[in-house]
RNA sequence: GGUGCCGUAGCCAAGCGGUAAGGCAACGGUCUGCAAAACCGUUAUGCACCAGUUCAAAUCUGGUCGGCACCU
């Protein structure tokens, strides 16, 4: 067996101070930062999705930081493939692979070395589906996927449309069940030694006061713009048009709602989102949890140290 | 001082004699190709307070307190 690549993570909800601890974690290692980001990888949009600049880089190589047009698709297999390459590399130069960022899917598959099905979704599938759904509603669908596959029927609710439609695609364009896929997608062993810091205030309070703070932030940085911009395009940027940090201003563009009430619902909708992200975090395995006002660094690099994967 | 309206969960709010809708927030969770998405679960032995009428009161009556509006 070869000896697996070891890497180190740095998640955490947002606003917890990942971006800077990741940076000088990253010098004291000689380490290389691979952001685990979903909307980091448009390119544009930076002060919405908090992208680090050059100087607050400070020389640290980061990867897969908007390198996408806002225009394109992405998913998560496309994710899994760029990572683990990128991983690949960045050990083949003899630097740490440190992996940064909030999308817990992302990670976690990453992690977990999750094969996704070979078949890449078909557009003309998927809107077939959606056409049954909107002339028949969710109902026969359901029962459909209940005969197909009642085991992964039984985990889903049917208001949960999206899963439920993408069952049903998997299956008409594959001939397999989700189920069956997912039993196929994991290997028997991690593909990663990785060490998992996860960043966040012990007291939620907290947490989302740094929250507030980093909108306002954010609107002195200029987002109002990135966010007029997303809105003149909404239409062909599918992914980035749904991101927080910029429908919420939809409203005021359209002369519906105050701009105060909008960076309302903005901060309102990323308190939400910071607690949907713990419960990704809160269920990965072997994961150090920190409070960003400890002395994260030092921390970190011993419990670096003592990981000795070799060993186990 | 007088008259009228109002007081239901952290917030908004329905109910107007038959055993507390709903929304938001909060908290917990799911997640295998758009995931910053989508979805699920939990949350008032109690309706300002006290007394009364009634088999039965958040709902009716009287009083007390608090708020709002108008009048003097």
């Amino acid at each position: 067996m070869a000896d697996k690549v070891k890497i180190l993570v740095i998640c955490g909800p947002t606003a917890s101070g990942k971006t800077s601890s990741s940076i000088r974690l990253a010098k004291q290692l000689n380490g290389e930062v691979v952001s685990a980001d979903s909307m980091q990888i448009y390119a544009g949009l930076s002060v919405g999705t908090a992208r680090p600049d050059t100087s607050e880089m400070d020389g640290v190589v980061h990867h897969l930081m908007g390198f996408l047009e806002p225009e394109q698709t992405f998913s998560v297999a496309d994710y899994v493939e760029l990572a683990s390459n990128t991983i690949q590399q960045i050990a083949e130069r003899g630097h740490v692979p440190i992996l940064v960022g909030g999308t817990g899917l992302y990670i976690s598959s990453l992690l977990d070395g999750v094969r996704f099905s070979p078949a890449k979704p078909l557009s003309q599938e998927r809107m077939l589906l959606q056409k049954e759904l909107d002339e028949k509603g969710i109902i026969p669908l359901y029962e459909e996927l209940k005969s197909i596959d009642p085991q992964y029927a039984a985990t889903l609710h049917p208001n949960n449309h999206v899963r439920v439609l993408r069952a049903l695609e998997l299956y008409r364009q594959t001939g397999k069940t989700m189920t069956e896929q997912r039993n196929e997608s994991l290997p028997k062993e991690k593909p990663y030694n990785a060490c998992i810091v996860c960043l966040c205030p012990k007291d939620r309070q907290i947490l989302y006061e740094r929250i507030e703070m980093r909108v306002d932030q954010m609107m002195e940085m200029g987002l109002l713009e990135e966010a007029k911009k997303v809105y003149l395009n909404r239409e062909s940027y599918h992914t980035v048009a749904q991101a927080i940090g910029y429908k919420e201003f939809f409203p005021y563009f359209e002369g519906k709602m105050a701009l105060s009430d909008c960076v309302q619902s903005l901060k309102q909708a990323t308190r939400n989102y910071a607690k949907r992200q713990l419960t990704w975090f809160r269920r990965m395995p072997d994961v150090l949890w920190l409070d960003p006002q400890e002395t994260v660094e030092s921390i970190v690099l011993e419990y670096w140290k003592s990981k000795d994967f070799e060993k186990e």
